[in-house]
DNA sequence: CCATATACCTCTTGCGACAAGGTATGCATG
DNA sequence: CATGCATACCTTGTCGCAAGAGGTATATGG
């Protein structure tokens, strides 16, 4: 192969991502909360269907944070410390064009899975 | 790193993969059709808002078949070779479990985004 | 003769999501 | 007081899906 071009391509943002991304900031949306309590609501939230587990809520509150979308303070409670986030004016724009975007995908998906059945007297 | 235990670990069945598997699947549960059309009939079963690429759907499809999901066979048209792929029983039934899955996901999702909105007047 | 549409396919890469592991404190129990 | 569990934070490494880019070949129209 041609290793002469070996310095750039494309994105892969597969239409599905950011789920994650997404539930956690509508969570936090409804208050202010700390990593470990969001682990908690989401799972709950959902009726225990989507476990976002610490690994990826942890990252991402950070890159959340230091993209604008969230804004942090630090609180001791019973000697632990604890990290609360909220969602910032520009967090709950970008969370509406999740949502936006979420549901114009499932609608589109939820159409072909039930949109225009098999044809006729099936096959 | 300590290469000593470079064997296994686990899947990363993230709870969002498995799309493009059950759109395909789902659009030929309709009928009949060939990779180059499958393409084209995943866009326009979904408004224009899903593209799965070819080199989604080639690799699926062989996937699919030796996973005994579905049948093809060849067919001549214009001098053209045409594979045509045919969901089977046990397809069917896969596919079955997978739009049972996907409404599960999504139900808990949307619940989760729609349900208990934001706390009295918010903070 | 060349461009375009049809039709098949593979290769490589990129990123998201994840499990597993690592630190540290408070509290209860024996 | 030591052991264990729950809380609370975090990082590292891995894996697999999805995607793009490329590669072959034939028919058709200019």
């Amino acid at each position: 192969m041609p290793l002469a071009e070996m310095h750039a391509s494309m994105a892969n943002p597969s239409f599905m991502n950011g789920v994650p991304e997404l539930l956690i900031l509508r969570t936090l949306s409804t208050g202010e909360m700390y990593g470990y309590e969001l682990v908690q609501a989401i799972r709950a939230r959902t009726n225990q269907a989507i476990k976002v587990g610490e690994g990826v809520v942890y990252p991402a509150l950070h890159a959340l944070e230091s993209d604008g979308m969230l804004r942090s303070r630090r609180k001791l409670v019973n000697g632990r410390t604890r990290v609360y986030y909220a969602v910032t004016r520009k967090g709950e724009k970008h969370l509406a064009g999740l949502v936006r975007h979420w549901q114009h995908i499932t609608d589109a998906i939820g159409l072909a899975i039930g949109g225009t059945a098999h044809a006729a007297t099936a096959l």
